[in-house]
DNA sequence: GTATATTGTTAGATGGGTCTAACTAGATTA
DNA sequence: TAATCTAGTTAGACCCATCTAACAATATAC
């Protein structure tokens, strides 16, 4: 398997689709942009790249997913954020939103070794609470004192997260809950069809009958009474309530 | 005083600047394009930028050094590069070579609280043996275990340093000690007559006469014996032989 | 089913950082 | 003093990442 270079602006893509995927099953343009604080047109080129080195399943007009060798990619990346943000929060005890902005800057040149080192003590810190007590006491008596970068001329490019409610498909609401629709992952006649059935983005949808072997599911939205292949259910993507 | 925001490239030439600085007075575009591992005329936009924003003297053709404030710029991208490679080789562990690379790679993107709590830890570290013996000891049978980053797509850019001889001015040449003249910083009819007079590069000087109250000190280049003032001395710059 | 948002795309421009190739000012050598 | 070497500069090109503005395709609302 043939290794990827990725440029720091791309790994941060990447690790935006990963986490948008996470929560939304596929990444739209949109949220991409939003996430990184860039224009939609700079995505499109973004994808583009990320399309050619086959990171990512991308066409026109369409929503983004991972490809496995993406998946991999994009994991990689997120598990050196993940490891300093642990760092920062977990022994340095800085706030949540410092650490999760330095962990976006720094996370790109984390060597192997260091991603290795830095979980190792992290670890450490973990397994031995009476050691580390003592630490983290003079740490944070020491720290206090420091004035470290006085005059110093970086400003770090800050970084947001939006909060956002976790997406689930059809097929995964028990029977009897209701949820609320936020869109159609499938194109074409499919989403069509699901469209022109009172389908659409808003609607309050009640799952009357789902099991297992079930095929299609019974669900009600707008006063009808609808069935659905379970296939056409998973490209229904809604938010619990 | 007003904030200086600063890319990343540019950071890197400042700190290269520094350390040339530091260890010959000045600094010439060949030596910063063989720190940085770019062509000569790289470097010279590079300066010109840096000259822009006052951090930098810079005249065509000329010797580089840095301002007042480009020094106080360059000190803190040193810094959180020191502190960086320090939680790397004293807590982390890791050989030299490696805590260099990614210190370089990680340092742009340290915020001042980052640096105020690594400093800390170093501190946490130091003053409490007995402690952190054990998180140390922990680490090290941790890190063995883990292969954090395998699959990983990232490749840092290397970073190489070139070990380089201290250059001292002539006035801190002890009497009786002789040197190898390197170069002369100055420029025009000072630099001409001390040209003429056989001090030029690579010749061996002995300096026969120097104490603080001399001027002008004796010293005695191709079997000839002169006199210098201490104003064309410091000018001269000499590698200790 | 038409009108109006919204979302995504294209095209063209800009800025930062790099390169190669050609040139020039200074320094070294003969 | 002239010939040569070296270090620094300029000019012109490229790539990456971004932007704005105009446009096209979908969705949503009426």
């Amino acid at each position: 398997m043939q290794k990827i270079v990725l440029s720091p602006t791309l790994e941060d893509y990447l690790e935006a689709i990963l986490q948008i995927t996470a929560k939304h099953q596929v990444a739209r343009s949109m949220e991409i942009a939003e996430k990184l604080h860039v224009k939609r047109s700079s995505v499109t080129v973004a994808l583009r790249s990320l399309a050619d080195k086959g990171l990512i399943n991308y066409q026109v007009r369409s929503f983004v997913t991972l490809t496995e060798s993406g998946l991999k990619a994009a994991k990689c990346v997120d598990k050196r954020h993940h490891i300093l943000h642990d760092v920062f929060t977990d022994i340095l005890n800085l706030p949540e939103d410092d650490a999760d902005a330095a962990a976006c800057a720094m996370e790109h040149g984390m060597t192997e070794n260091v991603c290795r080192k830095m979980t190792a003590l992290l670890m450490a810190f973990k397994n031995n609470n009476q050691d580390t007590k003592k630490v983290s006491d003079s740490l944070e008596a020491n720290s206090q004192k420091i004035d470290c970068n006085k005059n110093c001329n970086y400003i770090p490019s800050p970084v947001f997260t939006k909060s956002e409610a976790q997406l689930f498909d059809l097929n995964s609401i028990n029977p009897g809950e209701s949820a609320i629709i936020d869109r159609i992952i499938g194109t074409g006649v499919l989403k069509k069809r699901l469209r022109e059935m009172g389908i659409t983005r808003g609607q309050k949808i009640l799952v009357v009958r789902s099991a297992p072997l079930d095929d299609p599911i019974q669900v009600r939205v707008r006063n009808f009474n609808l069935s659905l292949r379970r296939e056409e259910a998973a490209t229904v993507l809604v938010e619990k309530c």
